[in-house]
Formats: structure tokens, C-alpha cells, sequence
DNA sequence: GTGGTCTAGACCACA
DNA sequence: GTGGTCTAGACCACG
């Protein structure tokens, strides 16, 4: 499971993680019962502090979308019907848009974007690839 | 003109209005030295303080995307961003990049992603042109 | 009469107006019954904005120091004793250890800091000469 | 460390914080390096709100007077104010000038100002000196 | 009427 | 516990 935090985005960075574990959860990337990342090394991988991450696993308890067993870890309540696509669509436009707007207001234009695009698509391919790799041997 | 702030987003209310006018510039709908709003009736529109229009207003001014001139309201500059083509490849690549990411997310697949980002350029597009011919009258 | 706006001090400016006026006639520069400087005059000579020396004003006769009659002018009440020795040093003191404090600040020297003082008293003396010599001809 | 707020002077609460924080550098009593107050016990013993405190604190750390760590308090620098000769002596003429326009308007004369002068440097040697003794124990 | 500032309360991220 | 930020209310200076 991959999380993103935005630190530029001003949205505060545990809310994000409440977020991106719901649509994890939504999008079936993350499968009732199964277990979620534990503190300590979430908090790591992300560079942010312990209490960030337990304040965020905290809310998500509280909204009924995870279970914390203490000493065992988190774990995902049922009753999570996937994101209908339209919504997942919506999600991914607002990201779109945010950088088009982007591009204008840079002045960049459309055909030097598309190709930003393009090219940004393959790096992240590459270091897919190369993380798989990784992970085979 | 009209902005729509989500109160739930938990992103804050002043970059969210600082967004959808740089939005509306690059679409069009705000033309160079046009007056925005001024800050009392929008934030009475929009239901939020004046303070929270106003430190908008003042983030898109030290941006260098609006004109603050007191007591007489607030203009869309002509020639923002004169940054050096590193920087605004820099600036973009990261919104990209958070496209990107929130498709992988979502698991949308790329050729899916790329049609999106071609709807949407279109969309922009046609709002500018519908913009203008609105101002030519 | 000289008023000396201080337009950094961060003190609002009708204030400071206020409590030159008072000095003005607790120390008997300005005596009962004498007559203001009117408005638009004393803004020009100020840089300041008429209604802000309106404000000024209105505050001083709320506070029944000075009697307004419109069309005529402003005038000095009665009844204000001169300031008592003690409380006159105590004013001169504040502004004296700012400017210690800065040159300590600034890491100025004493004797420096004294000739420089010495050099704007003989500066304002030479100044104060000027106009009286203006004024006889 | 002592500050006193004058609340009805009209000055803005956290310059006068600004000025007391400078004046206690400059007179000794804070040393580099030291920590300053932290911020919600001294807003608690001064009765201000934290953040009347936090932006004095602030402005002071933009001043270059002070330096801020997140978490952990806020500490005197150690070489403030790198500026450049002239604009120092322009800084400092600007209080001095303010304190003879003062002393000018009290109808203080200009023997008596110099020895008040002189007799204020005395009391901030001897606070510094005071303060030196008392670091030392 | 315009924009700008000061003070406050609540919340965030971090140690 | 630390400092930092976002939103708000009241006031200021100006046209």
C-alpha cells in the first residue's frame, strides 16, 4: 500500500492519511480484515512524526473504518462498499484541473504539457518496474 | 464570477479561494487588470470572514497574480509569473506528478488517465473562447 | 503649533494626534480659547487624510478638551492644568531610552551615539532659526 | 525577565513585546544564545492572547533578533543585525530625532535633555553590568 | 465604500 | 510541553 502525503497542500497531513486509507479501503486496495501499515514504520516512510500517523489511525477509529487491537495493530471493519466510478472519476479531475490551471498560469503551453505528461507517466513506470524487481529477488 | 468553497475538505479556505482564481485567470473568466470582487460582499457571499477573503487575496498578491490597491479594490495583474523556465517546469512536473499518483491510486489506467487530461484541456479551452467572446461584446 | 506624526510608530494616527493636542495645551503652547489648526490645512501639512484629522477631532471634543463650532473652527476649552515637571520627564525618558536602546541595538558606540545627537540638536536648531527668520520677513 | 504592557498607550501589544525583547538584549539582561519566555506562560502572566505573543516572537525572528525552533523555544541570536554602517546611522538618527522633537515639545531645554541623556546611558551601563555579575554566579 | 492590521480562539505538527 | 497556522471580530486609514 502506497500513501502520498502533500505537505504544500495545507490540507493537515493526518487527515490526508484518514483519507487515502478510506479510498484504500473503497477502492478495495485494502480488503476488510486485512491489516494496516503498523505506526512506527508508516511514520518513518512518510517522514512524519509517530503522533501524526496514531492521531490519524485514532480518527479512522473513530469513524468505524479501522479496528485497533492494541498489541496486534489495525485492522479494517467490513461494510465498505468500493468507490462507485463516477467518484473516483471526480477525485482524479480535481487533479487534473489543479495542474492544467497550473499550466496556464505558467504559461506552459498545451502541446509542451502533454509531453510533461507523457514523460512523467514513464519515470513513474520505470521505478514501478524497477521496484518489482526489487521486490522478486 | 463564482466560487465554491468545500467547508469539509479540511484544505484551507483561503488557498481554496486562492486556487479557483488562479483558475479563473488561466480559464478566461478573470481577464488582466479586471477588478476581482471586492473582499466584503464575497465574503458575505461565500459565508466566511473578511479576514479569510482578504488573506486571499493577499497570498495571490505576493504571488504577483493580483493588484492590491486600497480604497479602491483589487486587479488582475497583466504579466505574472516571471519565473525562469527551470522553475515553472518544476512547479508544474509536481502537480503533475500529484495526478499521476491520485490515477495510480484510483487504478485508472493511463490511456483511460490521458483521455481525461484531453477532455479536460478541451473543457478549459472551450471556456476561455466562450470567455472572450462574452468580454467582445 | 508643530505636530510630528510618527507614521511607524504603529500607534494609530488620529491617537497621536490627540496626544500632541493634549501636550499642546497641557504644556500652554496652545492656551484657552486659542483656535486650532483647521482641518484641511493641517492634513495637507500632515500628509494625512482629511477625515483622519476629522477624527481627531471629534475624538478630542468627545473628550471635551477642545469645543467645535462649525463654521468657525475649533477651539481650546478650559480647565487643563500644565503637566506637572515629573510626568513631562517621564515622556521625554520613554522616547530617550528607545533611542539607547537602538543604538545598543545597532551596537553604536556611546560616544558616537552622542555626537550624533549632539549633530541633530545643532540640526533642529539651525532648522527652528530658519523659519523664525522666514516668519519676520 | 520582566515586560510591562502599557494597554492603553495605542501602541500595538506585541511591539511593545518587539521593543522589550530588543531592550533586554540590548541591556544584557538577555544574553545570546539564552531562551526567551516561552510563548503561553508569558502570554498567561501578561494576559495577552498566544498569538499576540507568537507574532511578536515572530517579527522578532524576521528582525534577525531572535531564532525559533519549533518544539523546543525561542533563543537569542547571536550576531543580529548585519546591516551596513549608513543604514544603521539612519535607523538611529530617526529615534533621536524623535526624542529632541519630543523634548522640544515638552519645552525641555537642550542642557537639561543632554544631561537626562547622559543620565539614562549611566542606568543601562549599570543594569548590563548588574546583569554580567549576575550570569556569572 | 475600499483594503489593511491587531487581537483572539481553536487546531495542527512535533519533541 | 514547544512553536505555527487558520479563521474570526473589531478597528484603522483612506477615497
Amino acid at each position: 500500500m502506497l500513501f502520498q502525503i502533500n505537505f504544500k497542500s495545507g490540507m493537515p497531513v493526518y487527515l490526508q492519511l484518514v483519507d487515502q486509507v478510506k479510498a484504500a479501503a473503497a477502492s478495495g486496495e485494502l480488503k476488510p480484515g486485512e491489516a494496516l501499515p503498523s505506526i512506527r514504520p508508516l511514520a518513518e516512510e512518510l517522514r512524519l512524526n509517530r503522533n501524526t500517523v496514531a492521531k490519524a489511525y485514532a480518527e479512522l477509529e473513530s469513524l468505524g473504518v479501522i479496528e485497533s487491537l492494541p498489541g496486534k495493530g489495525c485492522f479494517l471493519k467490513q461494510n465498505h462498499s468500493p468507490l462507485r466510478k463516477e467518484i473516483r472519476r471526480k477525485l482524479l479531475i480535481e487533479e487534473i484541473d489543479q495542474a492544467i490551471v497550473m499550466a496556464h498560469h505558467l504559461q506552459v503551453p498545451g502541446r509542451e504539457f502533454l509531453e510533461l505528461i507523457q514523460q512523467r507517466m514513464d519515470s513513474f513506470e520505470h521505478k514501478r518496474r524497477a521496484n518489482e524487481e526489487h521486490k522478486e529477488k
